[in-house]
DNA sequence: AAGGATGGTAAGTAATAACTTACGGTAAGT
DNA sequence: ACTTACCGTAAGTTATTACTTACCATCCTT
């Protein structure tokens, strides 16, 4: 969902202030149906929402949707957590593990 | 990161315990080496490490990752919030907008 | 009512990401 | 040493996703 940079871009632009889908299409590389057909999976997800003004519609960040993304993420997290401690408690480990990246 | 399904299923079989590359893949409707390309991807993101026992390779989560992770979300979302603030504060607004899906 | 502005949708194309088969390489068992 | 088990990587294919162009609808202006 926030995988995709040009999504990030438009929620990025949406934090500072409502926009209409010219304006967000106008500081973007891509065309204006494509800054919709984003906008609507974000609508969907519950992310934005929009509000008509004459011909223009105006976006904004719908803060309940955050929340709640927000709170199926702690949730996972909280559980990610718990596996940890149990594992720790059991393996105790040796501590040479390979980390293909980022290096210690 | 954690968009792909395939990859949520193998972070998720990781919680319970650490596991080889072919335990892993067994459990999934994918071959073997396409978990393996997969667990490069998590090892460069460090969301997972992987030690060496005989010929097998035991893949297991890597709390720090998850919690690097975890605090840039943590960061955005603080600066989301602030946002929403200073917007709230501002606008005091209507309440009709048009939500596309999820119904009030 | 006509014309211009704004934006959603459809259909097709392009770019990206996931997956498969094939291969080679190392470690353990015989 | 030979064989078997296990895994990583390469190369190519398939599937998914993002994007574009074209079109239609609505609202506002005159």
């Amino acid at each position: 969902m926030l995988g995709d940079a040009t999504r990030r871009s438009i929620v990025e632009r949406l934090r500072h202030a409502p926009a209409s889908v010219g304006e967000l299409a106008a500081g973007l590389p891509v065309s204006r149906p494509a800054v919709s057909q984003h906008l609507k999976v974000l609508a969907e997800a519950g992310l934005v929402v929009s509000s008509a003004a004459g011909t223009r519609r105006i976006y904004r960040l719908a803060p309940e949707g955050f929340a709640a993304l927000r709170s199926e993420l702690d949730q996972l997290w909280g559980d990610a957590m718990a596996a940890f401690a149990a594992a720790e408690a059991e393996g105790e480990a040796d501590g040479n593990d390979e980390r293909h990246d980022r290096p210690a």
